[in-house]
DNA sequence: TGAACGCATCGACGATCATCAATGTGATGA
DNA sequence: TCATCACATTGATGATCGTCGATGCGTTCA
């Protein structure tokens, strides 16, 4: 009855083009590399609270600020909000004796788009 | 001039709420934990590209058409695939001797909704 | 029933990560 | 100028992760 063959794949098809139907590709290496890097940004749950911290404010919050309801010590909320700047999800701005911090909405944005 | 004293914290404020402004509070940890369960699994470019596979497709992916444009081993495919499925992001189904797998919008939507 | 097949699990290894105490850096103010 | 403060960096340690060869398990078919 059923042969042992292969399954035929179901190739994806863009649904726009009509006459020379395209095969949508899956994320290429380099776009992967990096948005599994602002992914892993939020693999963290001690990463994700601060930064839900931070968006559930309409501006800005000050480092100094976020170290006691995180529950971590000052150094380890330091690397945790440097890996939230370099993935581009928080920018970081220095006046005077702090910082302050402030989410990037169009980098949420990005990561949305990738979600569907 | 400037005082040293501790920046003024911009306290987050329920903008529904009129008489009595609740402070939003940021991911318990519970929810933190599960979430960052879920974006872990997506801080991996081979798991990105494998579940931006299946998600190009309107149905559903064969697990032997994984193996070979992840560019990975047989058990490596399977271990990521297995991680995207606790992570409920990806259904998987057995028929015979094949197994197909398939996206879950829902989930795929509320890690959407964190992010904005 | 037994060989062949698709996929999962195991075991091991090197790499990366989260964490904190100690220390460094740059700004502030007396 | 020097003590103090906010935050970053360093260095070390234990935990977790990605990877693959070997092997196990369940299904199919001759």
């Amino acid at each position: 009855m059923a042969t042992r063959t292969k399954p035929a794949a179901r190739i994806p098809v863009d649904p726009i083009a009509c006459c020379t139907p395209v095969r949508i590709d899956a994320l290429d290496k380099g776009q992967a590399e990096l948005l599994a890097q602002s992914f892993a940004a939020l693999a963290d749950p001690i990463r994700l609270r601060l930064l839900s911290f931070i968006t559930s404010t309409a501006g800005e919050v000050c480092a100094c600020d976020l170290v006691e309801p995180s529950g971590r010590s000052q150094p380890t909320v330091s690397h945790h909000m440097k890996i939230l700047v370099d993935a581009g999800l928080v920018q970081r701005e220095k006046r005077g004796l702090w910082v302050w911090y402030r989410a990037v909405p169009a980098r949420l944005d990005a990561l949305r788009a990738v979600l569907g």
